[in-house]
This record gives structure tokens, C-alpha cells and sequence, in this order.
DNA sequence: AGTCCTCACCGG
DNA sequence: AACTCCGGTGAGGACT
């Protein structure tokens, strides 16, 4: 379909994706897709161009693809990510037209239901449409693995709806009790904006240890603080201030904590945030290279934990906050095929426990760091010295990530399982940021950090990018599980999901996550013996799940 | 006055 | 134990 002001044109497909019938116009968008329940997917340009007023007037869809993020996955795959994505820009590349560039993203407007990539200044008539998609398929059966980049691309086409349906339902948030929060935290309110107290009390406590007028928000000041008392500090990070001895540290961390809850989380979030009871945060999914969501405006991914007492359920409601248990180790397992590892991962119990009951490296923390190690591809610490031993166990899987690292520095691209494709390294913007072009000697230093760099970006990006398609995957399962039901997805974050349903249902909606979990990991990865078990709460506050 | 950069925190 | 991977956000200050 192509929307067309309130309108839209129409066309059936047949199962070759090409038009088997004729072109319909219809008036009414929405009322075009109400009256036709029975259509499986709708292809369209944009998701967050057309589902928001759909679901705005009670029409849910079952599947859809959308062409647009199609085509931003497509471009990756192809090793060409720098050239615009928007449909027009596709179209234009088939007739070797001109191609338009993709319009600047908008900033989020607090309850706006506007999508943040808005390239369409006029309708593409739907011909166009219809010829961008042919494209897209014979794109597809051109990629190395054909189904895996269809599995690929319907899943993320998946994500936007549920992106659009999350934001549409909202998680819901209670003002009066973020408000009993911040004022526990930070105290009273002071007229004209200032701190509030507990912040201004902090700061006095600061003056005071080091004997002079110090603001505790501006690190170049501290510095100079503890300069002046003998101490150097290199930044004024927590982890590096915790080391330092001196009566100032300690209400320094306790106001950058609170400091950062104020700004981030206080009182001028709320207003702007949270409307009629809920936060409705624009989310993005494949918004990350890597395939991560992100989200755009009120750092809905990064809530604090203390916050999180303000997220509750409606009343004779449930929170079901599921998270799936060490995601990413089990994607190593299943991407890398290590037999070891794959046994490790085959069981429902903790990951690193049981490598840590294997007799791996110590105990389950050290088990757990020598792993993400690998994965991150740590360059100093405890983890390192036990990548030996790590490889000694699991070859296939320190090898799969190790290769990575080598297509990093190298300037190759890898894939993850599914076929998102990682930036080239001359898209990832480092050689335009200011490179000292001094002497060789310099020169050189520089590009082997900046290799190496690469290498640790290209060997975490197979393993979180992986574990990215797993999780659109298993949202996508769980969102058709419960469609028959009342309850709704509210939140997602990387490895975790929140449902929002009536009590009566939280038994339904737990089996379902687990299900989707497995449906997810057989689906992205075929048939292995990994597992992806959920640890799941249900909770009437976001606060009590852990 | 508006834009860009740095810093440091939050989350996974 | 150390600060390695992916991001968003806001404040302050430097700059235009």
C-alpha cells in the first residue's frame, strides 16, 4: 500500500511479490486496512509513518514489511551504508536518477506521535513502490544467506510494530511516587530552579573538606580542588575518585549520583515525560549499528534502578518483567557451534555458575569476567589471564571472535548471524575526527589503536548484534502470543521485556515468554542444543523484579 | 544567541 | 578487578 494524504492505493501481492490484482484507491487509510482483517502483511514505506494512526484508531495489523528499514539493512549487507536509505533514494538508484538525500532526524517531542525518520515530503506514488520492493527481493536472494536476510528484515519490520505499539500502550508510571522518590532522594525544592537541598548540603560538605568555594559539577574545578590539597587525579570519575583518600570523596560521589538523578530524573522529566499516567518513549529499533533499539528522548533505557519504584502496574494488573539469563554467552554458543560451550549453554541453570562447577577459572565471577573478556575483547585485568585457559576450552568460540577481531583490524566487515552488517572502516567516521597527521612514527601509533579499536567494535559487534536478532525474533513471537489477550508489551530493553497484563493472565504471558525465548533461539540459529531461559518476575512495581 | 565539544553519569 | 563493548542524556563552557 501507499498512504496518500488521508488516503491510500492498494494492491494485492502474490506469493512472487509481484501485483496480482488490480490497484485500488480507498479514501480512508484506515478504514482500508480495518475492513481487510484478512490480510497477512502489509508492505509499506514506513511503519512509523502509518501504523501510529492505525493503532490511534484501534486497528492492529499482524505483520508488515516495511521497505525503508528494508532498505537501510539491504545498504549495510551491501557494504554500502553511507548512502541514503528513504525510498525515494531507492527508487532514484533504479532508474539512475538523482538520488535525494535522507532529510536530517527530528529531535522527539515529549508525547508526540510523530516518527523520528520522516524523509517523505510527497507520496511516492505507489508504482514506485511496488518496483523498490521487486528490487528488494532479488537484493535479498543475492545476499549470502538469502533466508537468514529475509528472517532478517521481517523480524526488525516486526520490531517497528511493536515499537509503535509499545509507545501507542506506554509503560505505566506513577507521578506521585517518582515524586515521594526524588523528594526522599534529593530533598526540598527551591524556588527559582536551583538545587534542591540535599544537593546544596553535598556541595557545602565539599567546600568544606577542601577549605574553599568548590562546585562539585564542574570536574575541571575538583580537579583543581585536589590539586591544591596535593592529590592529582587524572578525571574526577567515581571509580578513580574511590581510590583517593581525602574527607571531599565522599559527598562528591554521593552528589554525582544524586546530581545526575536530578538532571536526568527529577522533577522537569516527569513534566515533560509522563502524561495521563504513562511514559511513552519513542523507540527505535536497529537504531544502533549493532542492531540494539535505542530510544529518543527521556532515556528510557537507562531509568535508574531507584526509579524504577515509579513504574507501576494498574490496579488487579501485573508487571511480568522477564530477562533472559546470560544472552550473550548463549549466542556465542550457538553462533560459534563450540561444542563445549554449546553443552555449558544447554542447560536452564546459570552460565557461569556451571562453567565455574566445570572447574573454569575459579569462581562464578571470574568465570564471568574471563568470558564477557572474550567477548569485549579486554585488554588488561583478570579476565585476560584467564583467555588462555578459556581457549584451551572452548577453541571454536575464542576463535569466532577472534576472527572478528581480525576482519576488524583489518578494515573488513562482519555479520551477524542473521546478516546485519557492521560499518566499513571508512564509515565509522575516525579518520575525519581530527587525526594528527605529524610524523610516521605518530602516524603509525594511531592506526594500530585505532585497528585495534575495530577489532574489539567488529568482535563484540557478531556476539551483541547476534543476540540483537534473537531478541527482535522473540519479541516478535511474544507479541504474536499475546495478541489474543489483553495483556500488552510495555517496555524492552536489549535482554528484557515487560508485560503489562490483568493478574489472571500473568500465568499465560510467563509460559509465552519462555516460549518465545526458545521459538526465538531454533528460528535465528537452526538447530542446536543452546538454550534461552528467562528469568522472570511478576511484580506489581519494575522495582521489586530484582 | 545558537552550535559543538567534553565530561560524567545512567542502563544493557 | 578494572574501566574493555554498545548507547542516551544534560550541563557547562568554548566557539562562531
Amino acid at each position: 500500500m501507499a498512504a496518500d494524504g488521508d488516503g491510500a492505493r492498494l494492491v494485492p501481492l502474490g506469493p512472487d511479490g509481484l501485483p496480482a490484482g488490480p490497484v485500488v484507491t480507498e479514501p480512508d487509510l484506515v478504514e482500508a486496512v480495518r475492513s481487510r482483517p484478512a490480510v497477512g502483511r502489509w508492505v509499506w514505506r514506513s511503519t512509523a509513518e502509518i501504523y501510529p494512526r492505525l493503532l490511534a484508531a484501534g486497528v492492529r495489523v499482524e505483520r508488515c514489511y516495511d521497505i525503508e528499514d528494508a532498505e537501510l539493512l539491504l545498504l549495510g549487507h551491501e557494504g554500502r551504508l553511507g548512502e541514503p536509505r528513504s525510498a525515494a533514494a531507492a527508487w532514484a538508484r533504479l532508474r539512475n536518477a538523482p538520488v535525494p538525500p535522507d532529510p536530517p532526524a527530528r529531535a522527539a517531542v515529549p508525547g508526540s506521535q510523530a516518527p523520528l525518520f520522516e524523509p517523505q515530503p510527497a507520496p511516492l506514488p505507489l508504482e514506485a513502490l511496488l518496483e523498490v520492493y521487486a528490487g528488494q527481493q532479488r537484493r535479498h536472494d543475492a545476499a549470502g544467506h538469502p533466508g537468514r536476510m529475509r528472517l532478517l528484515t521481517a523480524a526488525e519490520s516486526a520490531g517497528m510494530l511493536v515499537a509503535a505499539e509499545m509507545h501507542r500502550a506506554g509503560l505505566p508510571w506513577r507521578a506521585d511516587v517518582h515524586r515521594e522518590v526524588l523528594h526522599e532522594l534529593l530533598g526540598e525544592r527551591y524556588a527559582g530552579g536551583g538545587e534542591p537541598r540535599r544537593l546544596a548540603e553535598l556541595a557545602d560538605e565539599v567546600s568544606a573538606a577542601f577549605g574553599r568555594r568548590v562546585r562539585p559539577d564542574l570536574p575541571a574545578d575538583v580537579v583543581k580542588a585536589f590539586a591544591g590539597a596535593g592529590i592529582k587525579v587524572r578525571s574526577t570519575r567515581r571509580w578513580e575518585l574511590a581510590e583517593v583518600d581525602h574527607p571531599a570523596v565522599d559527598p562528591l560521589i554521593r552528589y554525582k549520583k544524586l546530581y545526575r538523578i536530578w538532571t536526568a530524573h527529577g522533577w522537569s522529566w516527569l513534566q515533560d515525560w509522563v502524561r495521563d499516567g504513562r511514559f511513552r518513549p519513542e523507540y527505535q529499533p536497529g537504531g544502533t549499528v549493532s542492531g540494539r533499539w535505542t530510544t529518543n528522548g527521556g532515556g528510557a533505557l537507562q531509568i535508574p534502578k531507584v526509579i524504577r519504584r515509579a513504574v507501576v502496574a494498574d490496579e488487579g494488573w501485573r508487571l511480568v518483567v522477564a530477562d533472559a539469563d546470560q544472552m550473550e554467552p548463549r549466542v556465542l554458543a550457538a553462533i560459534s557451534r563450540d561444542r563445549g560451550l554449546m553443552e555449558v549453554a544447554g542447560h536452564d541453570g546459570d552460565l557461569y555458575t556451571a562453567l565455574s562447577d566445570r572447574g573454569f577459572s575459579g569462581d562464578r565471577a571470574h568465570a564471568k569476567l574471563a568470558l564477557l573478556g572474550a567477548i569485549y575483547g579486554q585488554t588488561s585485568g583478570d579476565g585476560l589471564k584467564n583467555l588462555a585457559a578459556l581457549r584451551r576450552r572452548f577453541p571454536r568460540a575464542v576463535a569466532y571472535v577472534d576472527e572478528a577481531a581480525k576482519a576488524g583490524e583489518e578494515g573488513r566487515r562482519v555479520r551477524t548471524w542473521l546478516g546485519r552488517t557492521s560499518p566499513g572502516a571508512e564509515e565509522t567516521g575516525v579518520e575525519e575526527a581530527g587525526i594528527p597527521q605529524e610524523d610516521d612514527e605518530d602516524r603509525g601509533r594511531f592506526s594500530s589503536s585505532d585497528a585495534r579499536a575495530r577489532g574489539r567494535f567488529t568482535r563484540n559487534f557478531v556476539v551483541q548484534g547476534s543476540a540483537a536478532d534473537w531478541a527482535l525474533l522473540m519479541l516478535a513471537a511474544l507479541r504474536r502470543s499475546t495478541a489474543g489477550m489483553r495483556a500488552e508489551l510495555v517496555f524492552f530493553q536489549h535482554d528484557e521485556v515487560i508485560v503489562h497484563c490483568p493478574v489472571e493472565e500473568t500465568e499465560a504471558v510467563t509460559r509465552a515468554i519462555r516460549e518465545a525465548g526458545t521459538l526465538a533461539g531454533r528460528l535465528a540459529f537452526g538447530d542446536t542444543p543452546v538454550r534461552f531461559p528467562f528469568t522472570v518476575a511478576v511484580v506489581e512495581r519494575y522495582a521489586d523484579a530484582k
